[in-house]
Formats: structure tokens, sequence, C-alpha cells
DNA sequence: GCAAGGTC
């Protein structure tokens, strides 16, 4: 029986296509990677019985990047980057493995058929998919096609099953954009991003910002942040005045009526009017109105308008909201996050959804309501041919989803719940009236019925008083007109929820990719959410973009996404040649990049503003190795060492503190070392400035510290104070940290590994004997008189701190404190956790002997 | 160390 190997974009859709197709009679089990599963069943294919097998990809399979030699900053010219500096396509995400799960799929199929999204990426990924596949795949006979593309605009039986029996082609052109798309943004985003951070880094100090990206999507999005910014510093306020006037409608009652010229700007004219009305006792009723009025129910919830409530209503930021999102969806608890669309396609089960929250203690009411007379069919809304909008899949409660999760959860269900309600319904009155020459009136609202803002309730028609009863020419007593002085007032800051719309109509980005444009301009410290999640520019972000008007506007204004997309349109439509067009535009950028280089010292004169050189930052700490004289270091991002005299940077390690460490200096080069920390939970290690910038030994890479250095002799490096291999990690070597105590401690010098040894010795040393079982150093331990843990009065000891039965008794295995949690080492990562009181893995070399030292010195010396 | 686009 031959076999047909079908490919989805991601898992959860394998699945579901796979169900609609074998009519729910599968059998699944997961792939290589864990992340994907393979779903089987038979059935017919070009008209024979077949075998199918339906399975997914995660995203694209490859990403584009420079070849190695090309990432150096320090040895490319970033110029170099728009057309010499080739390119290739590697694995998006080794862990995944997706090639080799591919090919282990495809190997002996003899057809294939890409079930990827109905978009550009899509269609590329098709081409990834078939990159991969071709090679294993049975070679057909014949000339006999063995390529198929099924398009689908819904997830849904009718259109699955069409989209099956009217397979067509993969379009290459659409692929061809792409990847133009991909080469255009990696050379252009990387040329300007690394001559930028280059050029500012090295004149300023107080940047606190460890990249100065520039990006097609990002900058235009700090840009609109900026321009906002632009528009408050430049509002000068003007002052206008209003007329106000009071009627009694009652014995105690009056109403307050608007003035029909709204407002003036000239204080004469506004007395003069006034005055007028003044001379009035009565106001004249001249027309009166009721209409009844309908606040539409809302549209179903697509990714983007989730996005905007989570920040302006929610007060959660995209990222963070698209996170959440993600977990609720994972779990079961709605339905795929991450959709355009805002139209439920015909057939959509809506009362199965509006059944499982009958009984949630939050809404039953309505719920129950709504199912008993009826439900109100969904507004029609943008079909992208994506997915269905975002829908409660199951009831949940906040106990269970923990209480972030349950209000995007809540938010979702009541957005869901108000789809399928009735509009709200409610009637506007309006009198007006005639003081003397001057018009006014007066508009109230009153609720027939609420619809859909019974469960919206934030979205409800304001309470207010009703208006009289009242018909033409009935007459009020004026009780009051006076003229209110007011300015007008300035715009806020962008609201995040602003910008997202923002980015929206321009084409900046996607559903997916917004939240990491946002995120990103935050990161770099282009800007700073305020309260409210208004994003407030920061001088750094400023002075990026006014540069960038001074120099070429066109950089950060958001046409330069929507006129690149033209031209690749015209790939994708194959009415231009994909070649062409990619040089032609790399061309045009390529001569941007050389006008903006010439032009830099426009955008310096505005940096010189808001920052300092470098000489003028940071504090005095530690020597120079050169010239001996103090080098000062600066604390922002990124953290470095800087020597005025020679003009020299030296970068250190980010995330942590650096302080002198008692004035020793490397044997190497006579730069005073500096402790590095992460902190009291973490480690520390001594670490030269020269060595971590210019690395001393063949195999030490740069922004090692002395706890990786193989320099033979120095009492400082991995060669004396190294123990014995690291117990989780395949490279590292548990290191002595000679400055933690009185609380020893050894510290893995590749990950976060801790082991605290002795609380009550005031020396250990490292032995140059080394244990006979393991191989490891042994330790030489002074402990204090009073607190010793060895029998009777004996203070010294030395022992294998993974063998010698005393010390196995105080060590204990931790990890450093990292920032994030996720980092820490989880329980069942891998086996073999736990072995720092058993014996080492012998046969392996051990730490205290790098090698091959001579070849490591020679290396040196040359 | 860089972009933007998929998705986990």
């Amino acid at each position: 029986m031959k076999t047909v190997l079908m490919v989805a974009e991601k898992p959860s859709l394998a699945q579901s296509i796979a169900k609609i197709l074998s009519r729910g009679s599968m059998s699944s089990h997961k792939g290589l990677n864990g992340t994907c599963s393979v779903h089987e069943y038979t059935g017919t294919f070009a008209g024979q019985a077949v075998r199918f097998k339906m399975t997914s990809v995660c995203g694209h399979v490859m990403t584009l990047d420079f070849l190695g030699k090309y990432n150096k900053w320090d040895k490319v010219d970033p110029a170099e980057l728009f057309s010499q500096a080739p390119t290739e396509k590697k694995e998006a995400n080794p862990k995944l493995n997706m090639v080799k799960f591919l090919q282990v799929e495809g190997r002996g199929c003899d057809y294939i058929v890409l079930w990827l999204d109905c978009d550009k990426e899509g269609e590329n990924i098709c081409f990834e998919v078939l990159d991969a596949v071709l090679p294993v795949m049975n070679q057909a006979h014949g000339g006999e096609k063995t390529v198929f593309r099924a398009r689908f605009s819904s997830i849904t039986d009718t259109d699955i099953c069409n989209a099956m029996a009217r397979l067509g082609e993969p379009d290459h052109n659409e692929a061809l954009s792409v990847d133009a798309r991909q080469e255009l943004d990696l050379r252009i985003g990387c040329a300007f991003t690394r001559f930028q951070t280059k050029y500012f880094q090295g004149k300023y100090g107080n940047l606190d910002s460890s990249l100065i990206s520039f990006g097609p999507c990002q900058t235009p999005t700090l840009g609109f942040c900026v321009e906002r910014h632009d528009k408050i510093q430049s509002f000068k306020p003007e002052t206008y005045w209003v007329l106000q006037a009071k009627v009694n409608t009652d014995k105690d009652r009056s109403l307050l009526l608007d003035w029909d010229r709204v407002r003036v700007f000239d204080r004469e004219i506004a007395q003069m009017f006034l005055n007028m009305t003044k001379l009035e006792k009565e106001a004249q009723v001249e027309a009166t109105s009721r209409k009844e009025k309908a606040k539409q129910r809302p549209l179903a919830l697509n990714t983007v308008e989730m996005l905007r409530v989570a920040s302006s209503s929610l007060g959660m930021g995209p990222q963070h909201a698209m996170q959440t999102a993600e977990r609720l969806y994972t779990q079961g608890y709605i339905s795929y996050p991450r959709t355009e669309t805002t139209h439920y396609p015909e057939n959509f089960d809506l009362k199965g959804p509006l059944r499982q929250q009958a009984n949630h203690p939050a809404w039953a009411d309505t719920v129950k309501r709504l199912l008993a007379e009826g439900i109100n069919r969904p507004r029609k809304g943008h079909d992208a041919g994506d997915h269905p909008p975002i829908t409660p899949m199951r009831s949940a409660t906040e106990a269970e989803l923990g209480s972030e999760a349950w209000r995007l959860y809540e938010y979702i269900t009541r957005h869901f719940i108000a789809t399928v309600s009735y509009d709200c319904k409610y009637l506007q009155s309006s009198i007006s009236f005639r003081i003397g020459p001057e018009h006014f009136c007066c508009t109230g609202k009153t609720v027939i019925s609420p619809g859909f803002t019974e469960i919206m309730p934030w979205q409800s028609v304001p309470l207010e008083e009703s208006l009289p009863t009242c018909q033409r020419g009935d007459t009020f007593a004026v009780s009051e007109v006076k003229m209110l002085e007011k300015q007008t007032s300035p715009p806020d800051y962008l609201t995040e929820a602003e910008l997202i719309t923002l980015m929206e109509k321009h084409g900046i980005g996607t559903d997916a990719s917004i939240p990491v444009h946002i995120n990103n301009i935050c990161q770099r410290n282009y800007v700073v959410v305020e309260s409210g999640r208004r994003l407030k520019p920061t001088n750094l972000g400023i002075v990026l973009v006014h540069g960038y008007y001074k120099i070429d506007a066109e950089l950060v204004l958001p046409t330069i996404r929507s006129a690149v997309e033209k031209q690749l349109n015209l790939i994708a439509q194959g009415k231009a040649d994909y070649r062409q067009v990619l040089g032609h535009t790399l061309d045009v950028f390529k001569r941007k990049f050389h006008y903006f280089v010439d032009s830099i010292a426009g955008m310096d004169e505005l940096m010189e503003v808001s920052f300092s050189p470098l000489a003028a930052t940071g504090k005095p700490l530690s020597r120079c190795g050169k010239c001996h004289r103090f080098m000062k270091y600066i604390q922002a991002k990124p953290s470095r060492l800087h020597c005025s005299h020679c003009d020299e940077t030296y970068t250190l390690p980010q995330n942590g503190t650096i302080k002198l460490y008692k004035e020793l200096r490397c044997p190497l080069d006579d730069f005073e070392l500096v402790l590095w920390s992460s902190g009291s939970r973490g480690k520390s290690y001594p670490l030269c400035p020269y060595c971590s910038n210019h690395p001393p030994f063949r195999d030490m890479k740069k922004g090692m510290g002395c706890n990786e250095c193989t320099h033979p002799t120095c009492q400082h490096s991995l060669s004396m104070l190294g123990i014995g291999q690291c117990v989780e990690c395949e490279s590292g070597v548990l290191v002595l940290d000679p400055t933690s105590g009185p609380k020893w401690k050894v510290a893995c010098n590749k990950c976060n590994v801790v082991a605290h040894c002795f609380e009550n010795a005031h020396r250990v040393r490292v032995s140059a004997d080394t244990c006979s079982a393991c191989e490891a150093a042994l330790l030489d331990v002074d402990f204090n008189k009073a607190k010793s843990p060895l029998p009777g009065d004996e203070t010294q000891h030395t022992g294998c701190v993974f063998c010698d039965p005393i010390f196995q008794e105080l060590v204990e295995l931790k990890h450093a404190a990292s920032c994030h949690p996720m980092h820490r080492g989880g329980p069942g990562r891998r086996q073999g956790r736990g072995r720092a009181r058993g014996r080492r893995p012998t046969g392996k070399p051990s730490a205290r002997r790098p090698k091959d030292k001579m070849s490591a010195l020679a290396a040196y010396f040359v």
C-alpha cells in the first residue's frame, strides 16, 4: 500500500485536519522531537487505497543567517553585509530536529500533501518541507505527480474536505517573495544595528542599552511613540471660552445646557454672547426629538483586539497577554489564540461552547437565558482564512487558572457571550433651546434593553437623569448663564492599545509579531511603560528618531515596510524577478546606509546633548595593565571598563556586579583583576579585563573569567583552583571560589551548579594531590577550632569532596540563583543529578591537567 | 550581540 505524507504548520492543526479527514478514526503517536505528532489512518488517494500519515512542523523549519565568520562584529565592516557576506539557511530550532524528524517520517512515502497555512509564510514553509523530505521519498514513476498543495480558508469539515478534493501545487513565487523578505530584513537590520551600536557605544557611556538596534518594524514602532512625544512637546495651550446655561425644570431641579457654538477662542466675542444671553429670563424650547439607537454587540474576537483590551483594560502587556493566552490554549480552555479572523465560519457550533458556560457562577443567569430564549446571530466580521475567532472551549474558575490567566479567560468568555447576545438598545432624547439669539441643547439616554452590555458591563450606557417632557414653544426659567474659561490640553503619551492600532493600520508586523516589536523597543530602553500602559520614549529613543528624521526620514517612517512589501508582492504575483527585486532593493538600502554613515555626525550632535562621553562616565575601579592608570567602571548597559588614557574599552560579563579583587594582578598582562558576582545566592569568580576581551590561550573564548583560564601556574586559574568535572553539565569544571569563605563554595565554570562545601573553615586550598578513586583534586581545609566537624581537637583535614566520608557529609549541591526561574535546573532534567555525593565518573581527563598545557602556553607566547 | 517571521 502506498503512503501519503501530509504536513501542517503546527501540531494542533495536524490533529484537527487529521480528525476531519479520517472521520475520527486515526491512531496517533509522538514524533522523535516530542513536540510533533503523527496521525495515521487509511483511505483512498488518486483512486487507490493508501495509508495517510498526517504530521506537522512548528512554524519555519529554517532561518536565514550569515556564514559564521561574518558574525564577528569587530572583523566585518557592516557595509559588507549588503552584498559580499554570504548567507546560509540554518535550522530554525535545532532542539526540534525538524529536518531529521521530517526525513524519518517521509522516508518511503510516495506522495506528499502540504497543509501549511495559506499565506506567503506558509507557502515558503512548503518548500522548506520539500527540501527536507523529497530526497528520502520514493521516486515517482513515469512523471507521475507526487507533490500537492491543499488550500483551505477555514478549519471546517466542508472546507478541509473540499481542499482535499481539489489539490493544487505549491506556489513558488509566493515562497520566493518570503525568501527575499528574509534576506532584506537580515542584511538591512544587521548592517544598521551593528554600525549604530559600535559607533555610539564607542563614544558614550550612559546610553544604558546593550544594543542600539534598527529594523524595518521596530524602528517605525518607536517612531510612533516619539511622534506623539513631539506633539506633546510642541503643544501650546490655547485659552477658550464656553457659555453654560441652567434652566429650572421643576421646583428644585435644574438642567445643564450645552452651547451650540461649543467654544470660542476670543474672549470679547464670548463676553458679547454672554451679555446678549443674560438679557433673557426664559429659555424657549425650539425642538424635541426621541430616537431609538443601538450599540452594536462586538465582533468575534481576534488576536489584535484581545491584545488591545488586555493592555487597556486588564493592564497586561501584549507579550505577557500572548503567553497567558497560549497557556490557556494548550490547557484546552480557549481556542487557538493567534488569528486575524473576526467571523465565525458557517456551521460553527456556537451553542456548544455557550452551554459549557451555563453553570458558571459568574454568568450562569445570562447564559441560561440566552439558551432558553435563543441566541443572536453573530455580526458578520472579516474572514482571514486562518483560524476561527478566539473562543472559550471549556468552563473554568479563578481558583484553577490563577488570577492572571483568569482575568484574560474571563474577558475572552464575556466577549464570546456578547457576540451571541443582542445589541444594546437605548432611547436618545434631545431638546434644543433658544435663549435670546443663542442656541443650546441637552441630550439624555435611557436604556430600553441592555443586550450584550449585561455581560460586558463596562460597555453599558451610563445612567443619566431623564429629560423633562416638553414640546416646541414651552418655556423654562433661566436660572444661570455663565462664561467658563478653559484651556486646550496636550495629548497624552501613546497607549499600548493605540500603538497596536497604528501598527495594524500601517501593516507593521503581524498579529504574532506585534507584541515582539513592542517588547523589543522596551528592552532596548527606547521607551518605558508608564502608568496606564502608556509608552514614553527615553532620551535614547527620542535622539535616535530625531536623528533618522534629520538624516533620512524614510528610515523611521512606517512606509519603509509597505514600500518594500509592494516590491515583494510583485515577486509573489510573478510580475517581477526575485533576483532583480532583491538586488535593486538591497542597492537602495546600501546607498541609504552609506549616506547614513557619512551623515552620522548629524545624529551625534543630538547624542552629545543627552549623553556623556565614555571618558566622563563611570567611576575609577581597577588599574590598566598598559598605562597603570585607573580605568573607569561603567555600570550602565553594556557594563564595561574604559581606560581613557589608552582609549580602550573592555566589556564585562552582563547581569552581575563587579568590584576590585584585592588589587591582585594578572601575571600575563599586569591588569588588576576584578571580581564578578551574580549576587549572594549566585556565584562569583575573578576576571582579568584584558584576558576576558583578548583570550590568551587557544582554548579560551571571549568573555571568560579566571575560572576558565588554563594558565598553568597562576594562582587564580582553572588549573590551580579546578577540582573536577561538573556533576551536571558535559563540559564544565567545578572550581573553588577563593572569595566565598567563610561559607566556602565550589561552582561550575559553565553551568549554574554550585556546591556549598564548608561553613566553618578559615582556609581552603586546592591540593596538588588528586583522589585515587575519582581523580578530583583534594581540598586542604583548616576548620575553626570551636566549630570543627573533625574528631577530637583536629582542625586540619585533606580529602576529596566527592569521596571523603567527612567531606561528603558537608557538601550540599545547589544551583546559582539566576534572573529567570526557567534557567534553574528543574527536577528530572537529566539523570545523574546529585552525584556530588558519589564517585566521579572515571576515565575522563581531570580538570587539574589541561589537555595540552604546552601548546596552550605556546599559543600565548607566539 | 544583529532583523522579522513562523511556533512550543
